[in-house]
RNA sequence: GACCCGGUAGCUCAGCUGGCAGAGCAACGGACUUUUAAUCCGUAGGUCGUGGGUUCGAGACCCACCCGGGUCACCA
């Protein structure tokens, strides 16, 4: 702790008053509190207790016990009022001279905006109608030393709507310090809440379709199942490289092999790139795997996952997500990728050459083209052309092969894979195919990924020779899909970037 | 990685063409026993992101760097 003299004034009035609290006898940091109800709660039973006529004469509720956080302050001279804020919401507390008596109201000098205190007394109604508590005693349980950024906070009597004033706005300090974003933000604190409810609701979900939730490694000797650059990273006593996984496909696949024939699992997964709206290095993905099953099979798999999510955790089928409102009403339709893009050209694009392409895309003034090949010219294309107005739920199908290397052929063409991504809003939240179970074809797959690497392509995959053994040994008929969970959070809870999703997103080291 | 914007009190921000570092909120002292962005009077609070440079003089102008936000690109 640095010196006095060399705190700030706001701080080192905090610190004053812990000496003080001290001279007192007040304990700063207590152990804990037995608390009755929760702020919530209490203004329940009040107006149950109200309805019912069970008030005490002047109108008083039962006495509670409340723990919480102090988050505004509003002295009278020899009362003052008060909002203790909770998990669960906030309630006003009244504090008056003559019911605290000379001294523990002298003591309400020493707190401060951010400290925690215990509160015990009876509810009742003020003048305006505001459910509060009068505190009839007062317990300091963590006094806190440095000023929590509170706004003031303005609620519209008539539309309820909350103003803040003089708020906690920079990003980066929000970031840095969640926890002062997420204790002056409630509505921070729902985001994350609702994330977790809808973790939650994936898990029913899965579980309840008899799948098994198992866990794959993070460090692997060897990445794959995605295209993208790895953390690499080294276990000494191995004296071993080993890579942050990227996806946990491959390993999931061989657990269908092994028998374990629904699978999912919710992964943090790693990829050295850059950072955007909606993309951070360590994000979350839900992969399941089901045998027997292809992927027409696993569009209504998604269909119903996303509905059981939507129906148990957001109550609607319909969200707002920025500037669109969003209906998930299944069936989704469903564009193929090489159909729709050949729409947007006027050209049937099986018809065209990597030249042809090429000269489109070049008009078209398609950035970063090079070294790209046939199927990433139809991929940039058609994120050019399409990709832009796939607002609603759209199942994307039918990928080309060359951007598909762990996906089987297309029963009826070829040309293309049994894939699809689900696009909502212009992002991509999912992606699955009809899993590849041919070892030789799956084989000659990496190698041509592999050939790809050793061309300078640091994105393109490694041959897996376990995983092609383990397909030797016969992996049935497999539908799989992955899903990104912090796009989904953010689509159902209307947040624009992916940090808002995160709770600790990835930052540059401070100093 | 490229481009654009930004970093000034605990927080939110102003600071013009280079001329004494400002406001609101929070804090501190005082008044106020049903307020709610409480109100009123007063006080204190600064490494102007960092390091160089130009200048009699730099928060401002120039250079480099650090950090963030946004946009683009790769990926979910």
């Amino acid at each position: 702790m640095p010196p006095m003299e060399d705190l700030s004034q706001v701080l080192r009035i905090r610190r004053e008053k812990l000496e003080a609290l001290a001279e007192r006898g007040i304990e700063p940091f207590a152990y804990n509190y037995d608390a009755t109800h929760r702020t919530v709660a209490v203004a329940a039973s009040f107006e149950a207790a109200e309805s019912e006529g069970r008030l005490s004469e002047d109108g008083d509720g039962e006495a509670v016990w409340l723990g919480g956080r102090i988050v505004s302050w509003r002295g009278h001279g020899k009362s003052a009022f008060a909002h203790l804020e909770d998990g669960d919401g906030s309630i006003q507390i009244y504090f008056k001279k003559d019911v605290l008596g000379d001294e523990s109201f002298a003591d309400l000098d020493l707190i401060d905006l951010g400290d925690w205190i215990g509160v015990q007394g009876q509810p009742f109604r003020t003048r305006t109608g505001e459910i509060t508590v009068r505190a009839e005693s007062y317990t300091l349980l963590t006094k806190s030393l440095r000023p929590l950024p509170f706004g003031k906070v303005e609620t519209d009597a008539e539309t309820g709507e909350r103003t803040v004033h003089s708020g906690f706005s920079d990003q980066e300090t929000r970031y840095r310090q969640r926890y002062a974003d997420l204790a002056v933000h409630p509505e921070v604190r729902e985001v994350f809440r609702t994330r977790s409810r809808i973790v939650s609701a994936l898990r029913s979900f899965f579980d309840s379709e008899g799948f098994l939730e198992v866990e794959t490694p993070v460090l692997q000797p060897l990445y794959g199942g995605a295209s993208a650059k790895p953390f690499v990273t080294t276990h000494h006593a191995l004296d071993q490289t080993m890579y942050l996984r990227i996806a946990d496909e491959l390993y999931l696949k061989r657990l269908i092999v092994g028998g374990l024939d629904r699978v999912y699992e919710i992964a943090k997964d790693f990829r050295n790139e850059g950072l955007s709206r909606v993309h951070n290095p360590e994000f979350t993905m839900l992969e399941w795997y089901q045998a027997f099953a292809d992927y027409r099979d696993q569009m209504d798999m998604v269909e119903r996952m996303l509905l059981h999510v939507l129906d148990s955790v957001i109550g609607s089928r319909t969200v707002t997500y920025g500037e669109h409102e969003i209906t998930f009403e299944p069936p989704f339709q469903r564009l193929s990728l090489m159909g729709g893009l050949s729409d947007a050209l006027g050209i049937d694009v099986h018809e065209m050459g990597e030249s042809e392409l090429r000269a489109k895309a070049e008009e078209l003034k398609v950035p970063d083209l090079d070294g790209a090949g046939r199927g990433k010219l139809i991929d940039k294309l058609f994120g050019e052309l399409v990709e832009p107005d796939l607002i609603q739920p759209v199942f994307v199908i039918d990928h080309p092969k060359e951007l598909s290397p762990l996906a089987k052929p297309h029963r009826e063409d070829p040309r293309v894979t049994e894939r699809f991504e689900l696009y909502i809003a212009s992002a991509e939240l999912l992606n699955a195919f009809s899993e590849l179970n041919d070892p030789i074809d799956q084989r000659q797959r990496f190698e041509a990924q592999a050939a790809l690497l050793a061309a300078g392509d640091d994105e393109a995959q490694q041959v897996d020779e376990d995983y092609i053994r383990a397909l030797e040994y016969g992996m049935p008929p497999t539908g799989g899909v992955g899903m990104g969970v912090d796009r989904l959070v953010m689509m159902l809870t209307n947040q624009t970037s992916i940090r808002d999703v995160i709770l600790f997103p990835i930052l540059r080291d401070e100093e």
